[in-house]
DNA sequence: AAGGAACCCAACCGCGATAAG
DNA sequence: TCTTATCGCGGTTGGGTTCCT
């Protein structure tokens, strides 16, 4: 009841009580109160010691600062590892997290929270490392608690999050994976592109392990297309053409992209190069439209020859509301192909099978799929998440493809927002994630 | 060397829950 | 049962420091 009596800062303020940073001299006094009196009845501190501060500012300082047991410095390897797997499960509940951590305050543990996450979007990373991600979907398959815990943080605060970090560039020069018709025709290394939104990020990008779970890219020899470096019978085929204008086919080098991000970004070179390849795509917020003039929207995607394309949506398809679905002409390029499917999406919800196909297409890849993380969510909690993203009507539906990886048929259709609530940007970043088949 | 950006952390703020009278 | 006091929590702010250009 800090609006009644209770003195706060600003009365304290305003009645002679000091504010700020704490001295050595008003540490001691308090230290000096709470070893005679004990822990509590803080407004007594001011009375008995004349400490010109208020009831709440001693007990933060106490609770923060001068308690004994506090630890001080830096978080171990250990305690950051506990923080992001207590933040995956519980999510901004610090006092909680705090009490797994002994020595530890709340306030340390949001601090370091909300400067790691600060980063890591700059960054364009996904928030959890993979191995924390998939351990907690393994641990807490059948768990209820976990379930409304996770689902309830997971999806008001992260969805964005998870899709702007659908793809992962880098200029690493670490090429071991190769493929002799996509070698480098420069002497620089082929810059790679790694599309999984289930990163391990603890390390840097150029120290991406190689575990089935990376999607691995590089440059075409013509370094217009982004395909995949991998050889495999089964895998799927993508490329991506690079446009230098949106209104010419006319193909950029992947220097010169950068060129063009930096020239359109404040960013520097650095950056772009670390950051996430999906701003590129889909434009989040903070990088705004200033790449689509680039000509991405012209981009194609090529889909393996033995899995056509039925989870894109053809003439044939009804949407679930019975609404037929008028595709883009066939040579429109992949942005606006994905634009107007979402668009088509958003005015009609989900159908049936183009979810199923989804799931085929991933259940076929002779590799361990890594689901994305709501789709993989999805499979053990899909009321909850359905109940969630309805509640909290995303903008964005990531919840479109609601069904598992595992060849699944889906349950029910994804409801759709009214279309003038959809961004289509955003709309497009969840179709393009949830019909990508190395990325579901 | 200077200026700005980014980082870090302590402290403040406001609200809800609970205890006490 | 109502009012008041206290506690606890999560979000936010602001200032000092470090890093980068």
């Amino acid at each position: 009841m800090d609006g009644g009596e209770e003195m706060t800062a600003a009365t304290a303020d305003a009645r002679g009580l000091k504010k700020g940073p704490w001295t050595g001299t008003e540490d001691a006094i308090l230290m000096e109160h709470v070893k005679k009196h004990g822990e509590g009845n803080w407004n007594a501190v001011q009375k008995n010691t004349g400490l010109l501060r208020c009831g709440k500012s001693c007990r933060l300082r106490w609770a923060n600062h001068l308690r004994p047991n506090l630890k001080k410095g830096s978080f171990s390897p250990d305690e950051e590892k506990i923080i992001i797997e207590l933040h995956a499960k519980l999510g901004n509940k610090w006092a909680r997290m705090a009490t797994q951590l002994p020595g530890r305050t709340d306030n340390e543990i949001k601090n370091y929270w909300n400067t790691r996450m600060k980063r890591r979007q700059r960054a364009g990373l996904p928030l959890y490392p993979h191995e924390i991600r998939q351990g907690i979907d393994d641990d807490h398959h059948n768990d209820d608690e976990f379930e409304f815990e996770f689902d309830s943080f997971q999806f008001q605060n992260q969805d964005l999050q998870n899709h702007q970090n659908m793809i992962q560039y880098t200029n690493s020069s670490n090429t071991s994976s190769s493929s002799s018709s996509f070698s480098s025709s420069s002497s620089q290394p082929p810059k790679r592109v790694c599309l999984d939104p289930l990163i391990s990020t603890n390390q840097g990008l150029d120290e991406l392990p190689a575990t089935p779970n990376f999607q691995m890219f590089s440059l075409s020899e013509n370094n217009d297309t982004l395909v995949d470096v991998e050889d495999d019978n089964n895998h799927f085929a993508f490329s991506l053409p690079l446009s230098s204008s949106a209104s010419s086919n006319e193909l950029c080098s992947p220097d010169q992209l950068l060129e063009l991000i930096s020239e359109n970004s404040t960013r520097n070179k650095k950056d772009i190069d670390a950051m996430s390849f999906s701003s590129l795509l889909m434009g989040d917020h903070e990088m705004g439209a200033s790449f689509f003039p680039l000509g991405l929207d012209n981009a194609v995607l090529e889909l393996p020859s033995n899995q056509t394309p039925s989870h894109s949506l053809t003439s044939n398809t009804i949407l679930d509301n019975g609404v037929p679905y008028n595709p883009p002409p066939t040579n429109s390029g992949l942005l606006d192909a994905l634009v107007e499917e979402a668009q088509a999406l958003s005015r009609g919800g989900m159908f049936k099978d183009v979810r199923a196909s989804s799931s085929n297409l991933c259940e076929n890849q002779d590799k361990p799929v890594e689901m994305e993380f709501e789709n993989r969510l999805n499979s053990s909690h899909q009321s909850s998440f359905e109940m969630q993203t309805e509640a909290s009507n995303l903008a964005s539906p990531s919840g479109m493809f609601v069904g598992n990886h595992q060849g699944n048929n889906m349950a029910e259709p994804y409801n759709a927002p009214p279309s003038s609530s959809v961004d289509p940007i955003a709309s497009l970043g969840s179709c393009f994630w949830g019909n990508m088949p190395g990325i579901c």
